[in-house]
DNA sequence: GCCCGGTGGTTGTAGATACACCTATAGTGA
DNA sequence: TCACTATAGGTGTATCTACAACCACCGGGC
């Protein structure tokens, strides 16, 4: 069963890539899943909790006290919305600062996840993992 | 940097992944790291939570108390060893009744799994993630 | 016999994740 | 206008995960 399971393959890909990915960027006081949020703030302006929920496939409860986090540490702000439910996020000026300052130490990471990985595993995952994810 | 980030992607593959399959598990009250570690433990037989380590590629100290909880639930249990150190580990009865008992719904999270992620994609991330993982 | 270093394991603390359930409220239809 | 519903979001609780720091103890060297 363990050689067959695409779950137990999955999960353990991820503890190994967060750590590499964790590691490099705990200098700067931040962990992957944080600035993988940041970004996704960044790219889908404007977008509220709900849509973020859908963008990276997390649970409301889970992305609500992440975000909670974030703002504790003043990298996120909400404004209210003009017209519709809800609130927008946005990144304050060091939340902006943060995910500048840091993307040296991103490359490096995924230098080294390609290194570990090696190079044709990291290119074929990347590109299997595309489209993926419902 | 969102769009090429592999731990973005591999985490959130991850996430949904551990969704398909802790919900078919669910009704049997074991998720799929527990299901994980148990088939882990049969497949090495006799072995101490330092090769589960090694072998699983997890922190000695979530281990810990994964093992734990597990022989709260009286699935697994500790035995002395006769030479060397430490503790090995083995199910009790009814943790291999119900590593038996869980199968079905294993291979129906497999192939809900296999549904939602596209066969080819399955098939891909299975022969890429054979030998991934040191 | 005794110290001492390495190994096996636990505890403190914290983040990420999820499910079930709850609250508040924007829209909607009568 | 007003009641109702569906949506946005938060809380309670539990698991999985990790890092740092600690404790216990076996073996070796002296």
């Amino acid at each position: 069963m363990a050689s067959e399971c695409l779950a137990v393959r999955v999960r353990r890909l991820g503890r190994v890539v967060t750590r590499v990915y964790d590691a490099a960027l705990a200098p700067h006081g931040v962990t992957i899943a944080q600035l993988n949020l940041l970004t996704a703030i960044v790219a889908a302006d404007g977008a509220r909790p709900t849509d973020l929920v859908r963008i990276l496939d997390v649970e409301k409860s889970t992305l609500s006290r992440d975000l909670q986090r974030m703002e504790d540490l003043g990298w996120i702000r909400f404004d209210p919305r003009q017209s519709g439910r809800g609130r927008s996020i946005s990144l304050t000026p060091a939340g902006t600062r943060l995910l500048l300052e840091v993307r040296p130490a991103w490359e490096k990471a995924q230098e080294a996840a390609r290194s570990q990985l090696g190079r044709g595993a990291f290119a074929g995952l990347r590109k299997l993992l595309r489209p993926i994810g419902r």
